[in-house]
DNA sequence: TTGCGTGCAAAGGTTTTGCATGGCA
DNA sequence: TGCCATGCAAAACCTTTGCACGCAA
């Protein structure tokens, strides 16, 4: 894992906080940049994509390239709540990402693994579907299309 | 869901054609391209994208945006098979895409559904990981996320 | 000063759209 | 015949790369 090289810029500064602000959700480039945009503070495209790059690379930043109209999404990675060993649900419908601590999910892990032969990676693997509120498990008037 | 409203057209009762033969695998625009090309009977790109976005719409075909670099992939769906209840794992190595009939991760569904309130969509999730020759066969010194 | 960081412009790749033509029902 | 399907070209996007200038150490 190569180091966090590098100088101290603004535009790092920025960014990372932004990162860090943002981190309970998924955010992309385009986000990045309409919302420094709006603040007046502008940020090249080039230097979102570079950095995040080596955040990537550093392991500050996961990256998910689950979309491919939105683009790939990227996501602040708190190293203290340890949050590389969880799986992610998200909601196809109103897109909330929920993070999944359960000692079940890293069973599974093992089972695959075991029975399987597979090491299945959990900073890739996205499970999709509906939420609780979306699935109408609980009262949420959410009625918007996004039928499949 | 929509019906597979349309005319049967030859170039839609070849990209079908391809699928259904290739269902096992993960394929592609340009792979379906380079093949029509190499046998001589061309399928335009347009073509084969509206068509595909009709299968998909209809049912038909399943579609998978997790790669963009390579664009999305779409798979046939054989509903004889019920290839809906089950998951899939995908190697991120040597792109080996394999049918996971098991109980444990029926279960999962269960477990999540009743536990997190979250119903889980197999058609959309796929686990991404190292299958057992590219993990196993490889002197890697487990490193856990040093990719490449 | 040295060398990385930045950002504009341009390129590369995937997917979508406009439009005229061709084919199915 | 009426539509839908097709396919070329061009556009719309996302992402990467080249290059010159600015800034951190």
């Amino acid at each position: 894992m190569k180091k966090d090289s590098g100088y101290n810029t603004k535009q790092k500064e920025k960014l990372l906080d932004y990162l860090v602000k943002n981190k309970d959700k998924h955010t992309n480039v385009q986000e990045i940049s309409a919302y420094f945009a709006s603040e007046g503070t502008h940020l090249g495209i080039t230097t979102i994509y570079r950095q995040l790059d080596k955040l990537v690379e550093a392991g500050t930043v996961r990256k998910y390239s689950f979309d491919g109209k939105t683009g790939a999404c990227y996501q602040f990675i708190d190293k203290e709540k340890d949050c590389h060993e969880h799986f992610h649900l998200k909601c196809l419908v109103c897109g909330k990402l929920i993070h999944l601590d359960c000692d079940h999910l890293l069973n599974l892990n093992h089972h695959i693994a075991e029975h399987h032969g597979f090491i299945v990676d959990p900073c890739q693997t996205v499970f999709y579907g509906k939420c609780a509120e979306c699935s109408g498990l609980k009262p949420h008037s959410h009625s918007d299309d996004s039928e499949e």
